[in-house]
RNA sequence: GGCGCUAUCGUCUAGGGGUUAGGACGUGAGAUUCUCAAUCUUAAAACACGGGUUCGAUUCCCGUUAGCGCUACCA
């Protein structure tokens, strides 16, 4: 019999494999992260394959939106593939396995057994009237048109333990006799993703399957089929699960966007923010650091850095975004250079209904820069330095706190009066007002106060006198006037 | 129900037979400051429970409890 599957390459080789159901979720996306850093960190081959053979619940939209949040990641990978063109394949080793009497035709309908299969004595394990059948009566009723699935003989009364040695969890062992009868086939013809996986994996010579711990006591059917491939397994580990606050796993059902990766993109994750959050969840570079650049992860990343226990995800039904991940991404975008920050500032910007310059963006970033966390927290932040018309605000918030309207309008009006002459950049700015502090006898945050407040429209705001150079002295003085018009008309 | 896996501050985690059980986020207090933010200092906060083994267990073993996963012709 010619060798199916020669034997794997010598360097790593993992795989990440979606079935295209839905968009991408942070669980998937870790899985595809862990992946790409074993392989980068050893030097291996990424492979992206689309699992994609059960026809029912693929969809079109979900492949795109897949791409899009890996694309997003800006992890790349060297191969790709699609499960389902290579159905021939699948069929031709279901068929080596069914004639290596490995396997047997279950005629029994589809979902006929659902609900007596398993129960107080145990689990569902194989139905003896079909796993008996003669070869003979299964070839007619096949011959017959009647439908089937194809299920693996599993090895009964045997004492057999399946092992393996998991990279994460260590020593898996089960008998065998405790494993049922999966499918193979559907009635259909479709393999499942039990068989088709294998197949692949064997035929893709994957050295290291990593993903989620879901697939753990799945391990021991793919050992199986391996073995009936005649194919070395290659190794194995698995990943803890990603988990909601309530300890469920996450599920796109049950939580919605916030599983999403396009929901951390358009809420202003940068990418290396979320990889950075996503890997520090069941994984610990143990040196007791959490800001880590693509790069130090990458170098550090070892499978023995993996816990086994689930890891909770902080959301809330109020934020959806876990702290840490925000305070993350708050540290990546000040180590992001000014420029390369404007240039992701931009399109929140334009989103929020502002066009400012690239110019003006790049002057903005600096001051804004330490006062956001996530991206789109910029255009709320900046706002007045955009609108030629400042949205209208209480003239109460101009009166310091031990003040009245009348040292206000005192304040302005001095003011005005000071910048009519003064250079609008930050250390003659800063000078000029502290000197007309001075000479009002009056504290720096008296005076600072309402002229803050006349040019941003609120208290909290940057720094005022790099606000104003910003600025520039045809829009302060004018905001200056409506301060002090605001004011008298309180009066 | 069966099988498998897991258990350190609220969350992510380090540690490991003898430690003041470490770090980070978040929270509280203070400092700094033109406001806010950033920054700095600081506080509170954990070894699920019960048995062993041991001179000594949070750490090793067993059990209990709890949680999760698998138990589909989903992946």
């Amino acid at each position: 019999m010619p060798e199916l599957f020669p034997s794997p390459a010598s360097t790593p080789r993992v795989r990440f494999a979606p079935s295209p159901t839905g968009y991408l979720h942070v669980g998937s996306a870790r899985t595809f992260i862990l992946n790409w850093l074993f392989a980068r960190h050893n030097h291996g081959t990424m492979v992206l394959r689309l699992d994609d053979t059960d026809l029912e619940r693929n969809t079109d939209t979900s492949v795109q939106s897949i791409f899009e949040g890996l694309r997003w990641l800006g992890l790349n990978w060297d191969e790709e593939y699609k499960q389902s063109e290579r159905l021939a394949l699948h069929r031709q080793a279901a068929e080596a396995i069914f004639a290596r009497g490995l396997a047997y035709r279950d005629f029994t309908p589809a979902h006929a057994g659902d609900d007596n299969q398993s129960g107080p004595q145990g689990a569902w394990l194989f139905n003896s009237g079909m796993r008996d059948l003669s070869r003979e009566e299964s070839d007619r009723r096949a011959a017959a048109g009647e439908a089937f699935a194809l299920r693996f003989r599993v090895p009964r009364g045997t004492d057999r333990a399946l092992r393996f040695i998991d990279g994460v969890y260590g020593e898996q062992s089960k008998l065998a006799d405790e494993v049922e009868d999966f499918a193979l086939l559907r009635s259909d013809g479709m393999p499942t993703y039990h068989l088709a996986s294998c197949i692949d994996d064997a035929d893709l010579h994957i050295s290291h399957i990593i993903r989620g711990q879901d697939h753990l006591t799945n391990t021991f059917k793919h050992l199986l089929i391996f073995e009936a491939l005649e194919a070395k397994a290659p190794q194995f580990a698995h990943l803890p699960l990603l988990v909601a606050p309530d300890g469920a796993k996450l599920s796109k059902r049950k939580h919605g966007p916030v599983v999403s990766v396009t929901t951390y993109r358009d809420a202003g994750f940068l990418p290396q923010a979320f990889i950075n959050f996503l890997c520090l969840l069941g994984w610990s570079p143990k040196n007791d650091r959490d800001f880590l650049t693509l790069d130090e992860i990458r170098d550090l990343f070892t499978l023995d850095g993996v816990n086994r226990a689930n890891a909770v995800v902080n959301f809330t039904e109020a934020d959806p975004f876990d702290p840490k991940a925000v305070w993350l991404n708050a540290e990546h975008l000040r180590a992001l250079p000014v420029e390369e920050l404007s240039e992701k500032l931009m399109p929140f910007f334009e989103q929020a209904g502002f066009h400012p310059s690239p110019k003006m963006v790049a002057a903005v970033t600096p001051l804004i820069r330490e006062r956001i966390k996530l991206l789109r927290d910029a255009a709320p932040a900046a706002d007045f330095f955009f609108l030629s018309e400042l949205p209208p605000y209480d003239p109460a918030e101009l009166i310091p706190q031990k003040g009245d309207a009348a040292l206000a309008a005192r304040v302005l009006q001095h003011a005005e009066q000071v910048l009519a002459t003064t250079t609008f950049d930050h250390a003659s700015l800063e000078s000029a007002l502290r000197e007309a502090a001075a000479a009002l006898n009056l504290k720096a945050g008296s005076m600072f106060q309402p002229i803050r407040v006349a040019i941003c429209g609120r208290k909290n705001a940057p720094p005022l006198f790099e606000t104003m150079a910003v600025l520039g002295r045809d829009v302060c003085l004018p905001r200056i006037r409506q301060a002090i018009a605001k004011l008298d008309a309180l009066a």
